[in-house]
DNA sequence: AGCACGCCGACT
DNA sequence: GTCGGCGTGCTC
């Protein structure tokens, strides 16, 4: 029998197999999108293979073939394939990251069987919730609790993102709208701004010597006969890698090969944007999350037609159907947002080394600050190092300071955390009439409310993580991590005593200290909390237009664009970032630090930082002190390889061993998710000692006693959890668990 | 993941 | 009497 194995959207670990009908045998081909009945419902899937084989007991035929031209080309099943392997993905589910949305045409076709895109298609505008200033009563219980809560902590939202959260969000929404305590509205669904306006050519610019040797070795493994090659490209900010992306491109596109750019989240902006299409024109594909599902079909029919041969984008451009694909840049690969952590988990840095590599072509991992990782990868030679040294445009290095907090007193603001050098370098920046950023990575007004009789934290109900006190919108307690929210208790929860002290210091009142001690300046604050979104951009444009003497605020104020005026940055707790129960921290604090730092002084003023600590001797601190990058990878590596952490350790995931090897690779296909945040949190705790976050389930306690170990979940993970306990349970005896410890991800495994 | 089937509590 | 909650099992 004619058979196709098609990859579904569901979550099962393998293909499913449909006859092929006569009619549909000649269009049947690998990579083609096929309508399939499953079940009462009906699913569009992907051809994974097809021939002539043996059919299983129950066969059904494929009802319809949608593509002409295989959506997916061979290059791309293939790497989806090995990366649904590697992640122990369900394939279908994988596929769909790849697949364009869906054609008004088809959807008419699949009648209401797929409502989702339906809705994506014809929604022109949007349905807008907004929080207003009123305080509900009494206290809301689930959903519309939940719902306001979300809405307060994110700002003006969607409706439709809404109803993916929560089932009944409509209802609830009517009901909060009934108590004042929300406002709905409309707006147009935002048009591309990053095409407003035509680009004016630029000519390309004569390329430094080390320009020109990077440039020179990658085309050269691009114009190689069995061509290919990974390359870390090591350059400070203003050194010109862009430049040698463009060139790279170019020299790809001499071969009649296609390019892939990958920038993190926040750095898709329109400068970034028009730099590509000042070199390219209008030939560039820009994936960004806010085009409309049509502008998204639009680009993928282009790319994958060959019309366009350069995709640029976030993560998810991974998946553009570039044809002939020769290239791949990975622009500030450090970034921790090329990780996905929802839904299909995947490293959009290591998935793009494992495309390149199958695709015979080139990757280039560009960053100011290296992870560990592509580190680890030049230095095993799998990458080839290039380096940048020169700043293109030679920029004085801001001067960086420490202030120890051990030996160093509060100012006069009291507050220790407002030591006296930072008050006075704050004193001479505001009589020179320049500006100042103080960053603190806690929002909120105090991290921690204790209570002083037994010393109880206030802690989140499910997430046992300490709530944070918010002074404005009317002194409440909210959970960071699941944005649960409650009033200020008047008395302890445990002991009832009165006596509850706010501990610690959040962005809010450190604004509010400073506007005290300074009330000459003008004090503003940037953090989720204030900004949500597009209000980022018009803090940032009242900081260059000078409306803001002292800006304050959360890791945002580290990604902004050029604020000129600025001479003087603090950091208020470096030790903050460097405790995060992450193995990651010393690297996070360290590109932070760098990062911040970059943003003192421009052109002719120099730039003055202000780094205050209690462990000044920390290698992170030292090394960013001195700019010097290589000398804290070295010693990031050393630690690492000691603690048998990223990048040296190697794969692991919860294995599940069974004599019936479709149950044990349906359990390990289930528990991949769980492995994953498992092995997360083993890596920051030692093996086998893992946090729960987050509401547990009943049969969680269960599977805790029985694997020894305690998980971290989200929500949206519990459903799968319980079905893998089943599935063991239904073992039970027959299964033997062993936890490795399991961690993250080593690219070097890929190649 | 959906979706059907099925079995118990509070409403017209 | 039935509407609707979610537990259980299945999907070529």
């Amino acid at each position: 029998m004619l058979l196709a194995h098609v990859a579904l959207p569901v979550p099962m670990a393998h293909t499913f197999s449909y006859e092929i009908p006569a009619r549909l045998a000649g269009r049947t081909r690998q990579g083609a999108r096929v309508l399939c009945s499953f079940g009462s419902r009906r699913l569009v899937g992907v051809v994974v293979t097809a021939g002539e084989g043996e059919p299983p007991p129950k066969v059904k035929a494929l009802l319809d073939v949608l593509d002409d031209e295989p959506a997916l080309t061979d290059e791309l099943l293939a790497f989806l394939r090995d990366l649904s392997a590697y992640y122990l993905a369900p394939i279908g589910e994988v596929m769909r990251l790849a697949l364009p949305p869906i054609e008004r045409a088809v959807a008419r076709a699949l009648e209401d069987s797929l409502f989702e895109t339906k809705k994506g298609i014809s929604a022109r505008r949007v349905q807008t919730v907004a929080p207003t200033e009123k305080l509900e009563e009494s206290a809301l219980g689930g959903q519309a609790g939940a719902i306001l809560a979300h809405v307060r902590a994110v700002g003006e939202t969607s409706l439709v993102d809404l109803e993916g959260r929560w089932k009944s969000a409509r209802a609830a929404v009517k009901k909060l709208t009934q108590l004042g305590l929300v406002t709905t509205g409309s707006r147009e669904v935002q048009a591309d701004s990053f095409f407003a306006a035509p680009a004016p050519r630029d000519s390309p610019p004569e390329l430094t010597p080390p320009q020109a040797i990077a440039v020179e070795a990658i085309a050269t493994a691009l114009a190689a006969p069995s061509s290919g090659g990974t390359f870390a490209l090591h350059g400070v900010t203003g050194s010109g890698k862009t430049e040698v992306y463009l060139r790279a491109i170019v020299a790809a596109r001499q071969q009649k090969k296609g390019s892939i750019v990958l920038v993190p989240e926040i750095a898709l902006t329109p400068q970034l944007v028009s730099r590509f299409r000042a070199r390219f024109g209008d030939d560039v594909a820009v994936l960004h999350s806010g085009l409309l599902p049509r502008e998204r079909l639009v680009m993928w029919k282009r790319l994958r037609a060959g019309e366009l041969d350069v995709a640029i984008g976030a993560r998810s451009a991974l998946f553009a159907p570039v044809r002939n694909l020769g290239l791949i840049v990975v622009d500030e690969e450090h970034d921790p947002s090329f990780k996905q952590e929802e839904g299909i988990r995947y490293h959009a840095r290591d998935m793009a080394i494992l495309r390149a590599h199958r695709a015979a072509g080139v990757c280039i991992l560009g960053s100011a600050t290296p992870s560990l990782e592509t580190e680890h990868l030049s230095r095993s030679g799998k990458a080839t190092k290039l380096v940048l040294p020169d700043r293109a445009r030679a920029q004085p290095m801001p001067a960086v300071e420490i202030v120890d907090l051990r030996r160093m007193g509060p100012g006069p603001t009291g507050d220790k955390r407002i030591s006296l050098p930072l008050h006075r370098a704050l004193e001479k920046t505001l009589a020179a009439r320049e500006q100042a950023i103080l960053f603190l990575n806690r929002r909120g007004f105090s991290p921690a409310v204790r209570c002083e009789a037994c010393g109880e934290l206030c802690s989140c109900p499910s997430c046992s993580v300490a709530l944070t006190f918010h002074k404005r919108h009317g002194e409440r307690l909210r959970c960071h991590y699941c944005d649960f929210e409650t009033l200020l208790p008047d008395n302890c929860v445990k002991c009832k005593s009165p006596a509850l002290a706010l501990e610690g210091l959040g962005t809010e009142k450190l604004e509010e200290t400073l506007a005290t001690a300074f009330p000459e300046a003008k004090v503003a604050r940037l953090d989720r909390d204030v900004a949500s979104g597009r209000t980022v951009d018009a803090v940032l444009g009242r900081m260059r237009a000078r409306e803001i003497d002292i800006l304050v605020g959360t890791q945002m104020v580290t990604k902004g664009h050029d604020l000129p005026h600025v001479t003087l940055v603090g950091v208020i707790n470096a030790d903050a970032a460097l405790s995060l129960p992450d193995f990651r921290a010393a690297e996070r604090a360290f590109h932070l630090l760098v990062q911040v730092a970059g943003r003192a002084g421009r052109g002719d003023v120099p730039g003055r930082v202000l780094i205050q600590t209690y462990t000044p001797e920390h290698p992170a601190i030292v090394h960013a002190l001195r700019h010097d990058v290589n000398a804290f990878l070295e010693r990031e590596l050393v630690d690492r390889r000691e603690l048998g952490y990223p990048p040296f350790s190697r794969v692991g995931l919860i294995r599940v061993d069974h004599p019936d090897e479709a149950t044990a690779r349906e359990a390990c296909a289930m528990l991949a998710n769980v492995a994953r945040e498992a092995a997360e949190a083993a890596s920051r705790e030692g093996p086998g000692r893992v946090a729960i976050l987050g509401p547990a389930p009943a049969p969680l306690a269960r599977l805790r006693q029985r694997f020894r170990f305690r998980v971290m979940l989200r929500s949206s993970d519990r459903a799968m959890l319980r079905r893998t306990l089943l599935a063991v349970e239904r073992a039970r005896g027959q299964v033997e668990r062993t936890v490795r410890t399991a961690i993250d991800i080593d690219p070097v495994q890929l190649l």
